[in-house]
DNA sequence: TACATAATTGCACAATGTGCATAATTAATC
DNA sequence: GATTAATTATGCACATTGTGCAATTATGTA
């Protein structure tokens, strides 16, 4: 079904493309398509449920240089959206979908503040993993948003620089690639 | 109708409050409603059209200490959404409906996605004019974003300090503490 | 008053989404 | 293989949001 949600945007426009439209192309009945996805732009977006777990949260604060923590955001960051940079060809139509209806962005966003504070405790064990944070103990903890944004934004260009690359090279390259740009931020700006 | 639409959300919770019930209290006809806003969130948010124009982020680039990024960025944005700080009454019922649903943040930062763009070439703008950017030409202008994100992030912490506090300071308390939270971050991570 | 312009409304209609009862499919057990 | 139990799909009635269009009402102006 999604994969017919998707197709039908790319061929008739988002506007044709009506769960009727969905279901007939799918071959399921309407209130099936209600019965798996919460909405329409739900089966087209492919908003699927990101879990943050703990174990993840510490391989990423053990694992980055010197425990930074642009270091480990962005790499935890990068590991949760690679599935949707992976999972190609739906990916792709999705991805040519925002491009066209930029309006969908909206609910792409509205799962990811669902995702926020999870992700915000996150950095806040990242932070803590970090000698510089360490000694700073609750003050530190409001830094965590803007950490967090910026660790973010450097993510979302990189992605774009790599999806626009082709997609080639390893995923990896978009985290060295966003740790140099959130690098480049701080220097900068010092 | 926004303050009826506002009103009702809080009393009676917003499965109840259909646009029916609003117009009721509004007294007008649910046609005449749809003439003003484009949706029901739109009333219950009150989703005001921003603009960025040049004067106004011109006049940011040049009051800012040292034409600092990060100085007028945050100026830009504070002034930007301080209409809907000021708005006490309607704007405080607001705040309480957005602590209520969280779902409905989307609307909202669907609104502020539609303006990003228009923030993005005013980071830039700012930049241009920021002496540690006028060196580095084209490459810098990839690190518009990560910048936006943590000025944004950072004068969202502060909004919220503020309004915490009991909303009685003057704004530009916002934007001196959301300055400082950014240089913050840039210190502890550099 | 008479006229032009703008604001409001009614009505028909399309589309999304939900609740609930029923049918069809599949898996499990004997 | 037949029977039963679980899951999955469906049909139908309905509420709500939102739009297009034509008609009506209100408002200002000469």
């Amino acid at each position: 079904m999604e994969r017919a949600a998707v197709d039908l945007v790319l061929r008739d426009g988002i506007h044709l493309a009506t769960i009727e439209a969905i279901c007939e192309e799918a071959e399921v009945s309407s209130r099936t398509f209600f019965n798996y996805f919460d909405s329409k732009e739900d089966a087209i977006l492919g908003l699927s449920d990101i879990k943050v777990t703990d174990e993840i949260v510490l391989a990423h604060a053990r694992s980055a240089r010197d425990h930074d923590v642009v270091t480990s955001s962005v790499g935890l960051i990068v590991e949760l959206i690679s599935p949707s940079l992976q999972n190609t060809s739906l990916h792709q139509s999705r991805t040519e979908i925002l491009r066209r209806y930029p309006e969908l962005f909206a609910r792409k966003v509205a799962r990811l503040t669902r995702i926020t504070d999870e992700l915000l405790d996150a950095v806040r064990k990242l932070m803590s993993h970090d000698p510089r944070f360490s000694d700073s103990a609750g003050a530190a903890s409001l830094l965590a948003e803007p950490i967090l944004s910026l660790c973010t934004a450097s993510v979302r260009i990189s992605a774009k620089e790599w999806i626009a690359a082709g997609s080639d090279a390893p995923i990896d390259e978009i985290t060295i690639r966003a740790v140099a740009l959130a690098r480049q931020v701080v220097e900068k700006l010092r």
